[in-house]
DNA sequence: TTTATTTTACGACAATTGTCGTAGTGATTG
DNA sequence: CAATCACTACGACAATTGTCGTAAAATAAA
């Protein structure tokens, strides 16, 4: 289950991790909420293709045609952070996160958290 | 100078970046070193485009046709970086990370770099 | 200076992406 | 039942990407 969404895709999968089944157009009031300025008829191609391609389910209950995700948030988050780390920062975590948090505005929680979790990497062995 | 370069132009770019002026021979050279089998022309139009786009400059010198990126490595990367912590992973490098480094093969090394990067990043606040 | 050899320039193609318009189906309501 | 509204299905388009083939130009070799 190692899909690569494009963007559009991925913005479709977000919605679909967090409300379980839902029909076209709750996902795409969604996006439209989030200022994603995009029409129906859009949103509706995306899922179809996501649907051709496997990456998500449809069933049809009471007239309604509900959507949920095949493919595990996890498994694509996975793929796409690794993907990258790979492809331009050689592999280096390190790299990744010093890019990411461009240097300065790090914002002190995220690092400190980062820290946490990173201690209790190294500890757990 | 914010490019965001494709795959196979990331590639071109990462060469540049460290053989500074290169010849479309040497850079494809290197590529087909690097695994990637890809026919000399190819490259060469992946080359033609980026620099079209700007993201390269080219320079004849006794008949040599060089090439040098023009875009700078540390804002594409940080481009690059950015936007998928905050596409896929709402803008946390934390839960970025924990994805990259896919919960277990965590290079203890790279973790290890990665501490010292933080704590040092959080002591000088 | 012809003929090769090497490179570069152009243009073509198929696949993918992001976006819609429009037609068709169904359910809703006078 | 017929007019209406809400959705879905289908197909179209332009832009981008990844790949080449072939022609044209420039260098090097005979």
């Amino acid at each position: 289950m190692h899909y690569q969404p494009s963007e559009a895709e991925l913005e479709i999968l977000q919605v679909l991790w967090e409300i379980e089944p839902a029909t076209v157009r709750s996902i795409h009031e969604r996006i439209a909420a989030a200022g994603k300025d995009v029409g129906y008829t859009t949103v509706l191609k995306q899922i179809q293709r996501l649907t051709e391609k496997g990456a998500l389910e449809k069933e049809i209950v009471e007239g309604s045609h509900l959507y949920r995700a095949v493919v595990k948030e996890t498994d694509v988050k996975q793929q796409l952070a690794g993907k990258v780390m790979r492809t331009a920062f050689g592999g280096s975590a390190l790299q990744m996160v010093m890019h990411a948090l461009g240097n300065e505005k790090a914002d002190p929680e995220e690092l400190q958290a980062l820290k946490t979790w990173l201690d209790q990497q190294l500890s757990k062995k």
